[in-house]
DNA sequence: GCCTTAGACTGGTACCGTCCAGTTGCGGCA
DNA sequence: TGCCGCAACTGGACGGTACCAGTCTAAGGC
């Protein structure tokens, strides 16, 4: 075989996984120990047990101390609270996006504006209007503002083409964490337009600023999701 | 000194806390690096790196590969992830809610009930109907189920003081994960008069679906919230 | 047949060592 | 003065070992 490539504890990571999708390994049922995967896999303790503290924090597995490692019930999501993307999520999902930027422009920022992004007013920002449809019906529109040093000299093919996560992520930003909040809101004349439903229905309202790991804003957007095509899904953990 | 109890690794993971939270490693500045950390605290490289690993995990440092270990920005929400109920969350906001049993029924489960908690229909369960009342006004209404052994004795009094999840802790579940979906609706004429607002109010509608850590369907709530009064809130993390 | 108990497990904690590949800063050379 | 290369340092990835404290089981005593 031609040597699969990678840190050894990824690589053994991905091997359970397989074991465990394929059925072999059912959820509930136990894991060999520790050091009788050392003879398997041909690899020291500490690599085994860092491939299982992953796939535990990943909430595949969970040990029971002193009496084994188990696989965990299947994920019935598979954003379990990590931050994604609009666009990336819809493509999580299997679907489609066509997306039209309806504008993308780099002016200073005003008051509102740079408030949300945490810059000076007046600061050289990005803004971003895409409109997404799925099946060509509308799904949700989207305004994101973005500080210039993130949004600087993308073209309206790359933005329409790839997902803005990935963008950021090339500048050699770190994404740090997303706060989201959610509401639900009638649709406006014009929003009704742009979404293709009638005016007052129900939509859901989704804003997020996403910090790097420094804590700097590197986005903020809004978005308006059609109810009747879309529900917002996550799923959290209980903490210990 | 009285000789600290504990895991070393938990020890010094404290300790690092603290050394963040008194501000002399104010944010975005660096630890010291990990060979110097052992002299300091007088452990293996390996204890070190575990501690350091808990704190990346919960987001209090970060790691820049081959340049260092830096301090994160605090987190702007405490609940990252966090699988919380409605009343949990009400109380961690800092408000107090004033909860009405509207009923507290145990029955056999309908076909629809009995989907929903994946039992046999005509199992013995448990419903729960509540009104949410935050500074006299209504906030939210929700029906939950929960599978007989789960919610069997509940009085009311029991029910309207404490939250759900205390309660059922209690009976000695382990709270797994919880699945989330949340969708805009116009308010029918019947929520609209139990909410106190106009119909077609748009409202945000949260279905939650409950496991435990082996994956048995421990609730399943809906919960309908007055839009102008409340909006979800939560924070992701990227994923490495 | 039942109960006790010893030993073979389990994961948890902690130590040691080694090598690797980028980053960074500093000193020296042009 | 300015550029460049190298040495020092960083976290990442492995390997090995040892001991601990509970759990589970199966053998042995009653």
């Amino acid at each position: 075989m031609p040597a699969p490539q990678g840190p050894l504890h990824l690589r053994l990571r991905n091997a359970l996984k397989e074991r465990i999708q394929s059925g072999e390994l059912p959820p509930h049922s136990s894991l060999p120990g520790e050091r009788p995967l050392m003879a398997q896999y041909n690899v020291s303790r500490a690599t085994i047990r860092q491939a299982i503290a992953e796939l535990c924090n990943e909430g595949v597995l969970y040990r029971l101390p002193r009496r084994g490692t188990y696989v965990a019930a299947p994920k019935f999501s598979a954003t379990l609270g990590e931050l994604v993307g609009f666009a990336e999520e819809i493509h999580q999902r299997g679907l489609v996006a066509e997306t039209t930027v309806m504008s993308l422009t780099e002016a200073p920022a005003e008051v509102a504006e740079a408030e949300a992004l945490e810059v000076a007013a007046g600061s050289p920002i990005v803004r971003v209007e895409r409109l997404v449809r799925v099946d060509q019906a509308p799904l949700f529109y989207d305004r994101t503002l973005l500080p210039h040093s993130v949004g600087r000299g993308w073209t309206p093919a790359e933005v329409s083409s790839l997902p803005l996560y990935t963008l950021i992520e090339r500048r050699g930003v770190q994404l740090g964490e997303g706060d989201q909040t959610i509401e639900a809101v009638r649709a406006t004349a014009r929003e009704a337009a742009r979404l293709q439903v009638s005016e007052g229905a129900p939509l859901l309202r989704v804003r997020r600023v996403t910090r790097d790991v420094d804590g700097r804003v590197v986005e903020s957007a809004l978005a308006h999701y059609r109810s009747d095509r879309y529900q917002y899904r996550l799923t959290l953990r209980r903490q210990r």
